[in-house]
DNA sequence: CTAAGAATATTTTTT
DNA sequence: ATATTCTTAG
């Protein structure tokens, strides 16, 4: 097989996706490709994260991994070759600018990189959201100073909305409005006024229908006084009046009449679709005008700010010629994942960028473009993806595309079941293959009335069968229905890990801490109530203090009134990127970072649209609790493959009268329907030994899949190999890793006036601490981390003096014997109110050894207290024996001093 | 049994 | 706001 340089492929769920993604990216590194000229792109922080580890895994362990055959074949070169070659490669890879990342990051690197082309500041700051009331204020002062309150009190007339509405409808059309050629929504060929018209000849109609001897009821609907009671008639709809009551005194004049009324209605209603527009439009400008002031003016840049500035950037201000000259090296080739994924505007931007990989001249010569995606899992039509791009940037730039149709995720029943339930459901459905290897697995669909009943039970089983919990996951469609799972489950006292809306300000914990702060902040005594309720203490316990140190002020309170759970730490961790307590009681709501998950220990709990893109052992799929909620977007849109055609004002019962508009209604109808049944297929597909459906007996969510209770397969629990597992009582100490040691809870150090040999000790213990394993290759990952940090503070000299130190310790015979065992770094533990951080933490077969890392013996006094205080924690805690070692890495030599 | 209109229940997915 | 269920006249 010959490396083809133009290639995408259609990638079913389970087929081995990110195992080509990583083939790829490595055939590239061994053909001699350099790092930085390869760009991956995927859509989640999470999967550009997994695919880097599995490059640098996949590196690491090479000689025994499934790659290499592959990579040797695409990339020609022979295994010994490629073997021999990896430290090397390895050795580049890391030294290099490695550029995978998540599209919007890297949209906002080059936007960084030209951030004064584009009337920003490089220094701008990334925001989920803007301040609604602040944006709100600026886009009503915006309405004012142009004289358009009354375009903006005549679009809330016209639409009958409240401006609250009317700005989400502004918010979203401000991250589309480069797809709309607004000038065809100037407010030309407006339909003349034509109710007065519409009246008369209702009213004429309904004198004609009373005339005749017709049923009581009848004659009430025929009753009406102004346009609005006539819009609100069934009759206005139908397509002939012959039906009914009205069937007995039909005449043809009758339907005649209704055709000229309901055309006049048509008419009116095109009419103040384009008052709608025209008005909508103008105060749109407005919105983008006070949306790009705010950004400027605060320094800070939503997403969606990001993307359209890029947009501006690339395809209207500046040639891509002068982008690779800024840029720090040539983009050779390009990967992206989850192509379907993808919006018109972010293919846009990329566009140019293939156009000269794809020309293939002069410096570009030897590029290559490649992208993986299914269609099938397109789930993010909402947020602006659009699937159709798949194909046609497939034939746009003459791109082979290449299905895989082998599942290795599922066992065979699962994707037997699948393919029975989306063959002719899901458009050009190809079933997907089953290797021989993955026999067997479990399906079952149940009906159920009850449905958080029949979880429980399905739990229960899994459960007793041997499974462990964090093998089961429960995939449901809204974060609301998994939150109800989340509380029936953990009622029933099973441990749960939900990724589910938990945001870190929403903890008990932190919620205290905030109230703290306001308290200090505004000493108003409303926030110290607040806070004491929340603890569950009396209000005059709490202090009201100067918080100027607002972290040091928030460890003193954790500390007092020991509240150090895991949020708690994560929040002062977060509290490090505010300036002072001001911008902390103000700007905190924002925080849009999400709570530490409970160790993982414990049953998954996810949306669908989370689950993307993972894999469980044993799934189970719940039925929505609730019912649906179709979306009320005022506006529908058209699109012709990716190519926004025409957009038309939602108004109820208008398909009836305006062909065109029930056109665009019905392909908005199938859109949304495909995009349901493709949620069903990603959540029917992320199982690999068992799937379970537990669907409602009316108005399921599983309807389309026509599904009927059914039962394959055995279930079978594979019981884990006996892991050293540790039971809740020896966990009684917080296992934590939140940032680093040194910028975490380290106690205050002594005034040390030797600012090199304090930075050399914290750059020692950080490279110690980003070490995954113990080993040369880990250390120089490790090493480069620390460059990164610490290369410009350190003194010459220091970073050769911390590998050799390093070494010597990773081949020191104490220090292997030590630590055989499960090892734990940078433990946090808190004891008697007291909150510590042990840098190494290993279990071992008698018991737990503590080792703290020394660069100098200058304290030694201090460093054996502080052991001997870990071990009292660590004892008590656990209630078994403990060791503790002081290990110090001197310049000449290692020493080991037992303490305990 | 049917259609109209009143009454009632329920109300996303996220980088 | 909208989909579904309920009530009721014919």
């Amino acid at each position: 097989m010959e490396f083809e340089p133009f290639l995408a492929y259609e990638a079913s769920a389970g087929s081995g996706k990110t195992f080509n993604l990583v083939v790829r990216y490595l055939s590239l590194l061994f053909m001699g490709e350099n790092p930085s000229s390869i760009v991956a792109l995927t859509f989640t922080n999470k999967a550009a994260n997994e695919m880097l580890e599995r490059i640098i895994l996949t590196l690491e362990e090479l000689p025994t991994r499934s790659e290499l055959p592959q990579i040797s074949r695409l990339s020609g070169i022979d295994e010994a070759t490629i073997l021999e070659e990896r430290p090397k490669v390895l050795a580049r890879f890391l030294r290099s600018d490695i550029q995978i990342s998540t599209l919007d990051k890297f949209f906002g690197r080059i936007l960084r990189k030209f951030a004064l082309n584009a009337g920003l500041m490089p220094t701008f700051k990334t925001v989920q959201s803007h301040h609604e009331s602040a944006l709100l204020e600026r886009f009503l002062n915006e309405v004012e100073v142009s004289n358009a309150s009354g375009a903006l009190i005549h679009l809330s007339l016209l639409s009958d909305k409240r401006l609250s509405d009317l700005f989400t409808l502004l918010s979203a059309l401000y991250s589309k409005y480069k797809e709309i050629d607004t000038q065809r929504y100037d407010g030309k060929n407006t339909p003349e006024e034509s109710v007065g018209y519409a009246m008369e000849l209702a009213h004429e109609l309904a004198s004609l229908v009373l005339s005749k001897p017709l049923s009581d009821r009848a004659r009430k609907t025929m009753q009406f006084e102004h346009y609005e009671e006539l819009l609100e008639k069934t009759w206005l709809f139908k397509p002939s009046m012959e039906y009914w009551d009205f069937k007995k005194a039909y005449e043809p004049r009758m339907d005649a009449l209704l055709h000229e009324i309901q055309s006049a209605v048509a008419s009116q209603m095109r009419r103040r679709e384009v008052l709608y527009f025209k008005e909508l439009f103008a105060v749109l400008k407005l919105y983008i005008k006070s949306r790009q002031s705010m950004a400027t003016q605060s320094n800070e840049l939503s997403f969606d700010d990001i993307t359209l500035n890029v947009h501006t950037l690339l395809r209207e201000k500046l040639e891509s010629e002068f982008l690779y000259f800024r840029l720090d090296s040539r983009i050779k080739h390009l990967l992206l994942d989850e192509f379907q994924d993808t919006s018109v505007i972010q293919f846009d931007i990329l566009r140019p960028l293939i156009e000269e990989i794809r020309s293939g001249v002069g410096v570009n010569e030897g590029g290559s473009f490649f992208f993986v995606g299914d269609v099938k899992q397109s789930i993010y039509r909402f947020r602006g993806g659009v699937s159709a791009l798949f194909h046609e940037v497939a034939e746009l730039f003459d791109v082979r595309l290449e299905p895989l149709k082998v599942n290795y995720r599922s066992k065979s029943e699962i994707v037997n079941f699948v393919n029975r339930a989306f063959e002719g459901k899901i458009k050009g459905y190809i079933p997907q293959q089953s290797p021989q290897s993955s026999c067997g697995g479990y399906v079952e669909v149940l009906l159920s009335d009850d449905l958080l009943e029949s979880l429980c039970e399905r739990v229960a089983l899994l459960i007793e069968k041997g499974s462990a919990p964090e093998e089961i996951a429960i995939l449901t469609a809204t974060n609301k229905d998994g939150s109800a799972v989340e509380e029936v489950l953990s009622e029933r006292g099973y441990d749960v890990v939900t990724e589910t809306t938990a945001r870190l300000i929403a903890q008990r914990s932190v919620r205290a801490i905030i109230e703290y702060l306001r308290y200090c902040y505004f000493g108003e005594s409303i926030y110290r109530s607040n806070c004491a309720a929340l603890l569950g203490i009396q209000s005059d316990q709490i202090d009201r203090i100067r918080a100027d140190e607002v972290v040091t002020a928030v460890i003193t309170f954790v500390r007092r009134f020991t509240i150090a759970d895991k949020s708690a730490l994560m929040f002062i961790e977060a509290l490090r990127g505010y300036r002072d307590i001001e911008e902390v009681v103000f700007e905190i709501d924002r925080l849009e970072t999400s709570s530490p998950q409970s160790d993982l220990k414990g049953i998954r709990i996810m949306t669908v649209h989370k689950s993307k893109g993972l894999e469980f052992e044993h799934v189970i799929v719940l039925d929505r609790l609730g019912t649906a909620r179709s979306h009320n977007d005022p506006i529908v849109y058209e699109y012709e493959g990716v190519q926004l055609r025409g957009m038309h004002y939602r108004i109820k019962g208008r398909e009836a009268l305006d062909m065109a508009y029930a056109k665009a209604l019905e392909a908005e109808k199938m859109a949304s329907d495909e995009d349901q049944l493709n949620a069903l297929y990603v959540a029917l597909t992320r199982a690999a030994q068992s799937l379970m459906v537990i669907a409602k007996v009316k108005n399921s969510w599983f309807d389309p899949l026509e599904l009927v209770a059914s039962e394959q397969g055995v279930l079978e629990i594979k019981v884990q190999k006996e892991k050293p597992v540790q039971t809740e009582k020896a966990v009684n100490f917080k296992a934590l890793h939140f940032g680093t040691q040194e910028e975490t809870l380290r106690p205050p150090k002594e005034a040390t006036h030797d600012y090199a040999a304090v930075q050399f000790g914290l750059a020692l213990h950080y490279t110690l601490e980003m070490m995954g394993e113990f080993s040369t290759v880990s250390l120089e990952i490790a090493l480069e981390s620390t460059r990164n940090r610490f290369g410009s503070v350190l003194p010459m000299g220091a970073m050769g003096e911390i590998e050799k130190r390093i070494e010597r310790l990773l081949s020191d015979q104490t220090f292997r014997h030590l630590t055989q065992g499960d090892r734990y770094k940078e433990q946090m533990i808190r004891h008697k109110g007291n909150l510590g951080v042990i840098d190494l933490l290993v279990r071992s077969e008698k018991g737990w050894i503590i080792i703290d890392y020394k660069s100098g013996r200058e304290e030694e006094e201090k460093h054996r207290d502080q052991i001997n205080r870990y071990g009292e924690a660590i004892r008590s805690s656990t209630g078994e024996e403990t060791a503790g070692y002081l290990c110090y890495l001197l310049e000449e030599t290692i020493e080991w001093i037992k303490c305990l």
